[in-house]
DNA sequence: TTTTCTGCAAACGATTTGCATACAC
DNA sequence: GTGTATGCAAATCGTTTGCAGAAAA
């Protein structure tokens, strides 16, 4: 069993894809080795994705890259995020289903993303599947405000 | 000064937009008024606010609906949310900054949206300025999952 | 061989914008 | 009177879809 974090190798893509009756094409390949190659760049969109392909000489249209995003994602192996930028963004989801993700803190100033890794929410979860009786499966959160050297440049 | 949370008057937007260096108009007036009768039907679209102009009889354009919602958000009148549904959704702030919002759980089987009233984020956020120096001006939180009743529906 | 996948171009839906007119101040 | 706001229609932008040919199983 190939458990392994972060990293899908061909074979776990193949294993996934041939699960539920998809094919492994090597546009899938390709697409998802972008964000295994380009993990430090995180939240990439599809756009994002087209322009590495065109400057790998990779000749995978743009409505090929939003069906193997979509798919990716609903394979678990990318997860969506979305910033209210005006585009959907994807990163590489970690392989265990029970850690959950890391935050996001967004600068109203500078628009820089960071990430932050610690999570913290399992009071808040335990105390609203308590009084909802809502079932978490997942949660997203978005902190806004200023980053340290948004702040920094203010006060000088 | 007028501290009412949840209820904008017309002076509260007439001051604030007189702040700015804005102009009242009818089409602001009745927007807003809008989201305040309807207060109860929370997140709604600039296409929800369109349709319930035109049953008024209101002669209001679409893109003024776009430009006002921009506008009372700009203003900190109305927030901006986004549940991925492929249209931002638009719901009264409440009065006092210092009170955070709520939480929405969404459900991903029948796509309802609840609200849960309780925060609990203040020792996440203390720990993130605290490790990252970043400065929380707001934050949003959406947890996925599935409500009671589809839970129930499943174990049916 | 059979079914799924790709690439292209056209379609789509939410949102924005240019512009002439109307209105708030 | 001056500058902003409106309404309309056209433009834009991210994303989806129909379809004919190509490729995986």
């Amino acid at each position: 069993m190939s458990e392994n974090h972060q990293l899908f190798g061909t074979e776990d893509l193949r294993g996934k894809l041939y699960e539920r009756g998809y094919k492994m094409t090597p546009q899938r390949k390709e697409i998802l080795k972008i964000f295994v190659d380009h993990s430090d760049c995180h939240h990439m969109s599809a756009e994002d994705v087209y322009n590495i392909l065109r400057e790998n000489k990779s000749e995978i249209g743009l409505a090929t890259v939003y069906r193997a995003l979509d798919l990716l994602s609903e394979l678990g192996i990318l997860v969506q995020v979305d910033f209210g930028d005006g585009c959907s963004r994807y990163e590489l989801n970690t392989a265990d289903p029970n850690v959950h993700h890391h935050h996001h803190l967004i600068c109203v100033k500078c628009k820089k993303v960071i990430e932050f890794e610690e999570d913290l929410l399992d009071d808040l979860e335990a105390n609203i599947a308590k009084k909802s009786g809502f079932q978490i499966l997942n949660h997203e959160v978005k902190f806004f405000g200023y980053c340290s050297e948004c702040l920094a440049a203010e006060t000088e």
